[in-house]
This record gives C-alpha cells, sequence and structure tokens, in this order.
DNA sequence: GCGACAG
DNA sequence: ATCTTGTCGC
C-alpha cells in the first residue's frame, strides 16, 4: 500500500511553491533501484475549461507490458498551470490515484521531468519524495539544453544544466524526436534510461504514460 | 533587461 | 493540456 509523507504545506502562492522546491530538493537520493517488475505510468487529463482535471495511473508489468492495476481520480486544479511548478498543479490527484492503487509498483514513470528541472526538482521528484517510492521523469518536451543525439533507437544524449548532467535526451525510437528521460528519487539514470527503452519497444512514449493517458481520456 | 518556459 | 485533416508507414 502506498502511502503519501506530510513533507510540506501546500503552497498558494508561486514564491511559497519555489520555496518548497527549494527545501525538498536536498532529500533526493539517486541510488540503484531493486529489480524493476512492475511500473505505474501518470498522467493528467484535462477537461473543458481548465479547472477540472482528471488523474490516470496504470500498473504494467514490465516483462509483458499489460495493464495489473489503475485508479482515476477526478479533481479540481487548487493551482495555475506555471511552468517550472507543475507538481503542484498535477500532484495532489495523483497522489490520492496512487493511494487507491492495490498494488504497489516498483517504480513510477512520471509524464514530465525529474531533476532535469530549473532547480532540479520536477514532478517526479516530488512524486518519489511524497510516496517514497522510486521515480522518473520521461518528458516530451526539454527544459534544459542539449545536443541532438544520433538518429537510432537507444542514441542519446546530455541534457545539461551549467555544464551537469541532468538527464539524457533519449532516442526511443529511430528518426523520432527524442524524449527526456531524468531521475526523479532513488534511480540512477542509467537504470531509467534501461527502463524506458524497454516500456518503448513499439512508440515513442513509455506504454505506461500511454496506457495512463488512455485511460484518462476515456474518464473524461 | 527581456522573453521563453514540463503538461 | 486541447483544438484538428490529411498523410506516411508498419
Amino acid at each position: 500500500m502506498i502511502t503519501v509523507r506530510d513533507l510540506h504545506p501546500w503552497p498558494s502562492t508561486e514564491a511559497e511553491a519555489e520555496a518548497v522546491q527549494r527545501r525538498l530538493r536536498p532529500l533526493v537520493r539517486v541510488e540503484e533501484p531493486a529489480e524493476i517488475r512492475t511500473a505505474a505510468g501518470l498522467d493528467v487529463a484535462y477537461r473543458e475549461d481548465s479547472d477540472e482535471l482528471v488523474a490516470a495511473v496504470t500498473v504494467l508489468d514490465v516483462a509483458t507490458l499489460s495493464v495489473v492495476d489503475s485508479a482515476v481520480v477526478r479533481d479540481r486544479a487548487r493551482f495555475p498551470y506555471v511552468p517550472g511548478l507543475f507538481a503542484f498543479r498535477e500532484a495532489p490527484p495523483l497522489l490520492t490515484a496512487l493511494q487507491r492503487l492495490a498494488v504497489t509498483p516498483d517504480v513510477l514513470v512520471c509524464d514530465g521531468q525529474g531533476v532535469a528541472h530549473p532547480r532540479r526538482f520536477g514532478l517526479a521528484c516530488h512524486l518519489g519524495l511524497l510516496t517514497d517510492l522510486p521515480s522518473i521523469g520521461v518528458g516530451k518536451t526539454p527544459m534544459t539544453r542539449f545536443d541532438p543525439p544520433g538518429e537510432h533507437r537507444g542514441d542519446w544524449t546530455p541534457l545539461e544544466v551549467d555544464g551537469e548532467e541532468v538527464g539524457r535526451a533519449l532516442r526511443t525510437r529511430t528518426g523520432v524526436k527524442p524524449v527526456f528521460v531524468s531521475v526523479g528519487h532513488r534511480c540512477t539514470l542509467q537504470a531509467a534510461c534501461d527502463l524506458v527503452l524497454r516500456l518503448t519497444p513499439k512508440y515513442r512514449l513509455p506504454e505506461t504514460t500511454r496506457t495512463a493517458d488512455h485511460l484518462g481520456r476515456q474518464s473524461t
């Protein structure tokens, strides 16, 4: 069962939110994860306005890529969309959904960045830390600089901030735009990229995020 | 200083 | 995120 730690009060202003990120950032741990048999995909879909959102989580058996558990939570956004402060908008319903899972996944595959973030604390770090589960971020758009990787599946180049490697631009399909992988919590960058490649036998995005995305749309 | 900025 | 036609490829 997944429990959510109460590490901070929920901020109501951007300044407070940034302060929370700076305070939690030192708590992120990079370590080799235990064997990964199941992986959760997390995604949020939006309804008509931009006030109601639907958080969807699916848990996949990594060997077969079949869905073994899932949860959907509908909620109202309590924080505006601000680049860099994504977690304060999407994490609340995602955490509620995670708590409703019957199967505890070995890793959370988040739709967005981990430490490849301006303050090194993206959505994946936030979710990993509050649940104390290994987590990684797989974004469709980069927030940090990088050089284009080779054209073949598996090719990658570093995502860097101040010359430091904070993630990788990873080509999951030959000839297709890369995805942007970074550590969220309790994982290594290499393990994160290995997992992403295992989750992308057919498409650019991981099966985990694809199944979560589909589930969220249906519930819209 | 100004603009751009995960979903 | 979401709004959308046709088009290319497996």
